[in-house]
RNA sequence: GUGGGUAUAGCUUAGUUGGUUAAAGCGCCAGUUUGUGGCACUGGAGACCGUCGGUUCGACUCCGACUAUCCACCCCA
């Protein structure tokens, strides 16, 4: 297979066998949202390059070394947004929609872009859903973020997944917790792997969630985030938990997630799949960000949101063998012997498709065996031949295609009433 | 970025110690006489065996590089 026929490294068709899912999915997730007050926002698949830096961190992998960036013709430096956050910040600022009041609260499906290398519910281009609150300080926001992914789960029919939380405070009892990481790792120093010793220097924070068994064994001893709450953000962690145990949602609290940028803010959550032995993020980045908008530029407003991979969540669905409902069947096949007839036929069917049926009519002229056995397999339910005799005596003959009963349909004026009767049976 | 596996029709695969026109199932298209599908039978289309180079009289088969793909790490959605 050559380049000109061979998607891209990392992106991906959705083909007609599959799209019926992620229709089914995202029809879910955003009617959800809806429910809960959140309304859809678009913005658009590339933004400045600069935007990215500020919002995303610039000493992030993400923007050191997955982004697309490229230079359009009047020298601008464009990227395809790796994320969905931030665009959805900086359109909330430019249209200055936290004046139509507070709270705001969006939710999108966007394309994101990262170049990094695929493997498994891993893309160049991916699909993210996402929803962020802005202006709502309150740990009720949080609640009704986590309520929100907790019940999207439940629709979709996943199960075994966990909810674990975390509070990473705000940037005051950082401090105090990143010296105290710093004192005791220092300790450690030698045992660590290389990466979590730079991370020593520049973000002792990153040592506790490292994945390196050496440096888990190290981190249990490690202190703990929550032991340095300031008043206020342990007050807050306390009624977000509170909201949730109200809620009769589950949750493990997991002092190991946190978080590497600055802007991040006391409530943290991810979803994790127990189902395997392997634990896999679900849902990443959820969490409260309160600095994120003051960073770009807007004025100091609490936000809280959180994103999920679709392609991760349809690939989760399938492993837990999830059905999802197959995509609508053809009501009717409407089968022609001759010319004449098919020049009719597609009138008949235009009639049935302006009340919503789902009809076919043969657009490759076979001959009519040929045309039932395609009606069979696309596996119509009912089938409509027509021909000189029909028409001559203004009549045809409807037939189920499952149980073989037949129905006779006058062709003139009550064509549509008994017809969508029986369909609608 | 690091490590490992794989690469033959649309799909799933076979291909014997290198030896002529690369095989099967499914799918696709059509036929099995006249206007009613599913089953069965018959036929047909469809592959420069991922690419390039090497070894050889001869390569789908052996070697090398590249590319793609899958999996894991990293990171994350």
């Amino acid at each position: 297979m050559n380049l000109l026929t061979k998607a891209a490294r990392g992106t991906q068709d959705v083909l007609p066998a599959d799209s019926y899912k992620w229709q089914f999915v995202q029809d879910i997730m955003l009617k959800e949202a809806e429910l809960y007050g959140f309304k859809e926002i678009r913005t658009p698949a590339f933004e400045h390059t600069e935007l990215f830096d500020r919002g995303v961190g610039d000493d992030t992998d993400i923007v050191q070394k997955e982004m697309y960036t490229f230079n359009d013709k009047a020298g601008r430096s464009l990227t395809l947004k790796p994320e969905g956050t931030v665009a959805a910040v900086r359109a909330v600022l430019e249209h200055g929609l936290l004046n139509d009041g507070i709270p705001l609260k969006l939710t999108y499906i966007t394309p994101c872009y990262r170049y990094e290398k695929p493997q498994s519910g891993r893309y160049r281009e991916f699909f993210q859903f996402g929803v962020e609150t802005f202006g709502a300080a309150s740990p009720a926001a949080d609640a009704e973020i986590i309520c929100l992914a907790t019940t999207l789960f439940e629709r979709l029919g996943i199960s075994n997944l966990s909810l674990e939380i975390n509070s990473i405070g705000c940037p005051e009892c950082r401090q105090a917790y990143r010296g105290a990481l710093k004192k005791f790792f220092e300790k450690h120093r030698e045992k660590l792997c290389s990466t979590c010793t730079d991370r020593l220097e520049k973000n002792p924070m990153r040592i506790v969630d490292c994945k390196n068994l050496e440096c888990q064994k190290i981190v249990e001893d490690a202190p703990n985030i929550i032991d340095f709450l300031c008043e206020d953000c342990e007050q807050h962690f306390k009624d977000v938990k509170n909201y949730l145990s109200e809620s009769k949602i589950d949750y493990k609290i997991n002092p190991k997630i946190v978080r590497g940028l600055d802007y991040y803010t006391r409530t943290v959550f991810e979803f994790v799949s127990s189902s395997d032995s392997n634990r896999s993020l679900v849902c990443g980045g959820g969490g409260r960000y309160d600095g994120l908008i003051e960073e770009i530029g807007g004025p100091a407003t609490p936000a809280v949101g959180f994103g999920i991979g679709i392609e991760r969540l349809i690939l989760l669905m399938q492993s837990q063998g999830i059905e999802i409902p197959k995509p609508k069947r053809c009501d009717i096949f409407i089968a022609t012997a001759d010319k004449t007839a098919q020049t009719k036929a597609l009138h008949l069917a235009k009639t049935l498709r302006e009340s919503s049926f789902y009809a076919e009519i043969d657009i490759v002229e076979r001959s009519l065996k040929t045309q039932l056995k395609y009606a069979d397999k696309i596996n119509a339910k009912f089938l409509l031949v027509l021909g000189e005799k029909e028409f001559s005596e203004k009549k045809a003959e409807m037939k189920n295609m499952a149980s073989g009963e037949k129905f006779i349909i006058n062709l003139d004026n009550d064509f549509l009433t008994k017809t969508k009767n029986i369909l609608s049976d």
